[in-house]
DNA sequence: TGCCGTGTCAGCCAAAAGGCTGAGAGACCA
DNA sequence: TGGTCTCTCAGCCTTTTGGCTGACACGGCA
């Protein structure tokens, strides 16, 4: 039997170059290309046809990891791809499984779990790094803690730093009323201040 | 002559494997030792004695990049420090070159930046790569805008959402020292309040 | 029809944050 | 030696934020 074939998606070389050597020690896996950029990443699917594509979501600049899935899956190519990324953010986790990915690692993640997450790729299996799945089984488990359309606008424009007054201004409302939503907010979100709210936002929600 | 020693740290694998086989391909540099965390890096260099430490800055858990360096200067190792990291925010820079780090690499830096960055380092030279450089080169054009080793310290802790309080317990300081350094942070970023201030260095400062 | 989620608002109180002034200790440097 | 920078701390006052309770309107849905 064939090896499977991986094109290795990351702007970073190091990464590329490091994964390289792991799967290399693989017999059944074969690096076939790489790219830095999800322009890149087309061409060498184009080019190379892999099995399977590991794509990290932040790529310094141009297309990005989630839209070149979204490519791929627009025409109908047959690769699995794999998201490998440093961060487990809900919104990056969801939007990747939207946008048509087989599997979601960690960077971190121990060779044996990005060994399987390859092969099982191939077969049509779902694999995912533990803190992600865990991730994504508390949001199934707490449909509670999803914010309403009128909460995540408000928690966007928190971001940006303005006061409660600020946001009663640009949102029509009155200042009890951002009170009210932030309350929720936080309660949802599982902090206690607005600086903490700010800081979870940006980071675990991927607003930015 | 015999070959430049090298320590790699870095949680993960897949980048100190790729470092590693970069750096592999240099007859006159060796990769030594391994570690995952600052712990790890200071046990391997008491065993190793590394001529080159090559550092990441954001680890997981446990002691961190920054506090790691730290320790290696307070033990009068001879060990020239670089940083290795993805993002290029300028309190990173300032506390690490601080801490007293050789040079500072990003990620996406080339091969041969890396390789002269590690030649570099053992006769004391120091090496950056560019983003980082053209940060500094902007900070030294308007001083007043830097910020302390410890306002940057403060900084990354604000972005975490702690509270005064804490702030203040966590780095064994007075609510009182802890609010005298934030009217300053605010007053160079620019900002009025601490959600501001959360905002502004997350995102234009890399703190994530 | 009545319940529920969502969005709106008020008042009251305690806690936290921010603005201001002043000041001492230690390091560094001209 | 004197000036400057950094880090530390205090007190006082105002503003902002957060916690709590209660309330009303609207739309969907059982």
């Amino acid at each position: 039997m064939s090896a499977i074939t991986v094109l290795l998606v990351d702007d970073h070389l190091v990464v590329r170059s490091g994964l390289k050597a792991l799967l290399g020690t693989q017999p059944d896996i074969a690096v076939v290309a790489e790219a830095a950029s999800g322009e890149e990443a087309l061409m060498a699917v184009e080019e190379h046809s892999p099995a399977v594509v590991m794509m990290d979501l932040a790529m310094g600049a141009g297309m990005d990891g989630i839209e070149a899935i979204k490519q791929l899956r627009r025409r109908n190519g047959k690769q699995a791809v794999l998201v490998f990324t440093t961060y487990d953010s809900d919104a990056d986790i969801v939007r990747a499984v939207d946008a048509g990915a087989m599997g979601y690692l960690l960077k971190d993640a121990a060779p044996e779990e990005i060994f399987a997450a390859v092969r099982g790729a191939v077969q049509g299996k779902s694999v995912m790094s533990a803190p992600v799945a865990s991730r994504l089984f508390q949001q199934l488990r707490n449909p509670d803690e999803v914010l309403t359309p009128r909460e995540a606008e408000l928690l966007g424009l928190l971001t940006e730093g303005l006061s409660n007054r600020e946001l009663g201004q640009r949102l029509f409302i009155s200042e009890a009323t951002v009170k009210t939503h932030l309350a929720h907010i936080y309660a949802k979100l599982g902090v206690e201040t607005r600086a903490a709210a700010i800081a979870t936002a940006i980071r675990r929600e991927g607003m930015r």
